[in-house]
DNA sequence: CAGTATCCAGCTAGATACTG
DNA sequence: CAGTATCTAGCTGGATACTG
């Protein structure tokens, strides 16, 4: 065991680590981060699912392979068992086995994966919430911006 | 001029849009926001930047093309370049050329860009303070994780 | 059900060199 | 200073097919 708490490790990680750094560790745990399919793992693991038979209930619950695949539509077997690898392994997610027949197998976000859960949903929610303003913002650049060339 | 106000865009837009949904354009968007060099970009224009006449005041302000060169470390021009006009394009980043000599561009998050600050914000920051506990998780889930593997 | 394995098209993004 | 242009290695990730 360490002799200082996991509070005081990250008390004292305060500063060390700069994702501005391209050398940091902390930049490739923020590329990561920064993956659309982390993204919305985090979200459906944190109670952001919804879909035929999950309900966006908004508390975080456990969910199945299949049901996980079914929330992020469009979603490949390899990147959805690529992506809960990682965040596995990352200790964001648990991976919970259950013997019956057929296997059962249910993932939840740890208490880690659940304090970052915010922002992903708050990013989520960002896109969702402001997708009229950036498609208006993208008709005015791609008009030309300039009074003149408006009709 | 449209008949409705942007908040009353952004109410009825509500539960319209699903970043779930393969095919929403929400989900593209939660894309875009999904990459390194717009969060790391986002984090700098919002006054996150630091380095050699780059202090962090957590201030937002213009910061001009080569001072976020030399924040984001290791972007290349092309990277950078294309990451601002992706960025300006969508509305939430301003670009300002003064006709100096040479030349002199500044960039800064607009309204929308600042609204969106926070979350990217505090995404690099959960990277930087829980670099540590992922480390750990990968240590512990790479030596096997069952006590009888362990030395 | 819950993956694994393989193949490959295509996009990404870095390196590099050049310009108004 | 603030880009633009070009080339390409290689990684990403989708399609597809198969398995315990």
């Amino acid at each position: 065991m360490a002799t200082t708490t996991a509070a005081q490790q990250r008390e004292l990680a305060k500063g060390r680590y700069d994702a501005f750094l391209a050398a940091c560790p902390s930049r490739q745990l923020f590329e990561r981060l920064s993956d659309k399919w982390v993204g919305l793992v985090l979200c459906a693991l944190g109670g952001g699912a919804a879909g035929p038979g999950v309900e966006a209930s908004g508390a975080p619950r456990p969910l199945r392979y299949s049901e996980l695949a079914r929330a992020l539509a469009g979603v490949s077997p390899k990147m959805l068992t690529q992506t809960l690898r990682s965040l596995e392994r990352d200790g964001l997610v648990a991976r919970t086995v259950t013997a019956t027949v057929p296997v059962t197998v249910t993932y939840e976000a740890t208490e880690l994966g659940l304090s970052l859960h915010a922002m992903v949903r708050g990013m989520k929610s960002w896109a969702e919430d402001h997708m009229d303003d950036v498609l208006a913002a993208r008709a005015e650049h791609d008009a030309g911006d300039r009074p003149g060339s408006a009709p």
